[in-house]
DNA sequence: AACGAGTGCGCAAACGGTTGCGGTGGAAAA
DNA sequence: TTTTCCACCGCAACCGTTTGCGCACTCGTT
């Protein structure tokens, strides 16, 4: 009723396990006909391999793990798909683990990554984590660590992001281009390093234009019900910007429905730019402007900066990802 | 530098690897003093027992296997992430694979689960599936498999979905009871049998309200984009429809964006109403009227399915999720 | 005839942790 | 004093697969 075992084919064949284990992987000691022999026997039977036996005598779990905040629905769906696309191509598996945005998650989540023995992780770090010593048990026994996206920048670790800075000031730049000078910025948890750089960009770039940074024009949140709150209260300020620049879709999607519920004319009265995945920013019509920030090719860059690691092949510490703008409309 | 042992702790208190053992987990046999330094040198040398090890011996992996059709935003993340807060509940890791929407990676995946010994394993299976011959492998080790969502009814296996004739018949009622008579269907791909059956459920209530079927206002369509290609080319015929019905957000949002790009006024020249997740309908100003299916819910109860066969306690062939009705603006 | 070089396979240990069984030593009961 | 009993711990096997080593046997070469 179990599952068939090399020791089952030896068995029936009157030789011994380890000619078995030879066998199948065509060992040059082993003859043809025992080679024919074998296999066909194990084909009959359904062999499959064990494979935690295989990972447990070859201390090696042919696993990656992936640890990401949580599961929204913007971002990390494009991520997943093409690191499992790569680790699959790569003859491993993927274990994909949540923290809940939480430090506590996330030190369970590398607990267990250990205790399965993955031959690397990549994480992308939840917006309570300054402190990453709970990875450390595992660079120093040789696992590999990426961060990507949202990251802590220690030089341990190999990081793959965008220039945060940079493209969140390229964005505002194009609005100020076409003419605006009022540019909201709303930025995902304060905590995140990523909401940091992003808005370090924003107003970067605002006092390089000459343009006053207005706190009332800035706001954080965390999920698009908030956002859309906080995009509300600016709707209702006296001195009301001319543009907004959104740092994330999930952000994105709360400020057009504060906009629409307002009736708010967009980009007439309103000009909107945004860091995106791609896809939320053509929902409405007219499209949405904004700088492309791929989740594939996130992931796909961790992967490979990641194997490239397991193969002991040097990385370097940065990684970036490239961006593109894309202009719609009057915006 | 390797990751310690039973075998060093033992070593360092000149006593057997199996005292270790059973010191770690309280044994009645282990007195309180041995206990106490074994638990001390442990936490000391920060061991972490080798779930691999454990595994393998136990003939347990304490994984579960997902297996889903494709990792797209609208549906499955929330699906994932109900399933991995159970799972984990539950002291067991999950493994997330994605088929492609094709047999060949579902055999894949189904046979990598096997591998690796998963002790249960949940499917949304894919376009092309319709011989589910490759699950047996498991149930015939008595490694319980459960279907949900996009399902094919094989009695062998359970399964948990909405009663998707009845929900989609219900979402057409509610047009025709707002006056509407003109009711376009949008479908996902016709080879899935979430398809065929809330087109069943569409055209039967159409009949059952003596309104006429028009192939002309159904199509099906895998992708947003082709979605709204195959809504602009209804929005473009002679006689056109006064409201759709959306199976999915997926095609939902092709059909506004087809709809938004033809200056077509919601719900004025055309309502829509849809099955969906929550979220996305509510994008658009005004929120579109849809019937909840929530894949947090289809997860959890898939889950609980799933851990009921591990625990041989007897489960419904038929797992029913409930929807509610989100009845928005004037539609 | 003796030697060397291969060919084909078996033996046994190992990976880390668990567990049935058995043994020792000391205290209590007979 | 002998027997019984229990608390405490060690021994060894086991899970499935892999692999270094070595043995037996066959050929071809001097």
């Amino acid at each position: 009723m179990g599952r068939i075992t090399v020791k089952d084919i030896a068995r029936l064949l009157n030789i011994n396990p380890s000619t078995v284990s030879r066998a199948l992987k065509d060992h040059p000691d082993i003859s043809k006909e025992t080679i024919e022999k074998v296999k066909q026997v194990a084909e009959e039977l359904g062999y499959e391999p064990n494979l935690q036996a295989i990972s447990f005598r070859n201390r090696k779990s042919r696993l990656i793990g992936l640890i990401i905040p949580d599961m929204n629905m913007y971002f990390f769906p494009s991520v997943i798909k093409a690191i499992e696309d790569r680790v699959r191509a790569e003859g491993y598996n993927l274990l994909v683990l949540h923290s809940n945005n939480s430090l506590r998650g996330e030190q369970n989540n590398t607990k267990i990554c250990d205790r399965l023995g993955v031959e690397g992780l990549l994480v992308s770090v939840s917006a309570e984590s300054e402190n990453l010593s709970h990875f450390e048990e595992l660079t120093e026994r040789g696992v590999p660590v990426v961060l990507f996206d949202r990251i802590v920048d220690r030089r341990d670790f190999p990081i793959v992001c965008i220039d945060d800075v940079q493209v969140a000031g390229k964005v505002v730049k194009h609005l100020y281009d076409r003419g605006f000078r009022k540019i909201c910025g709303a930025f995902d948890d304060p905590h995140l390093s990523i909401s940091k750089r992003r808005r370090q960009g924003y107003e970067k770039m605002l006092q390089d234009l000459g343009l006053e940074v207005k706190p009332e024009w800035i706001f954080h949140a965390d999920s698009s019900e908030t956002a859309g709150e906080k995009m509300a209260e600016v709707l209702d300020l006296p001195d009301q910007p001319d543009a907004i620049f959104s740092m994330s879709d999930q952000l994105l999607v709360g400020i057009m429905q504060a906009c629409l519920a307002k009736g708010v004319e967009i980009p007439g009265e309103m000009a909107i730019a945004c860091i995106s995945n791609g896809l939320v920013p053509n929902f409405w019509k007219p499209h949405i402007t904004y700088m492309h920030h791929s989740g594939e090719e996130v992931g796909a860059i961790a992967a490979n900066v990641l194997f490239n690691m397991i193969r002991n092949n040097p990385v370097p510490h940065m990684n970036w990802v490239e961006t593109n703008m894309v202009v719609q409309s009057s915006t």
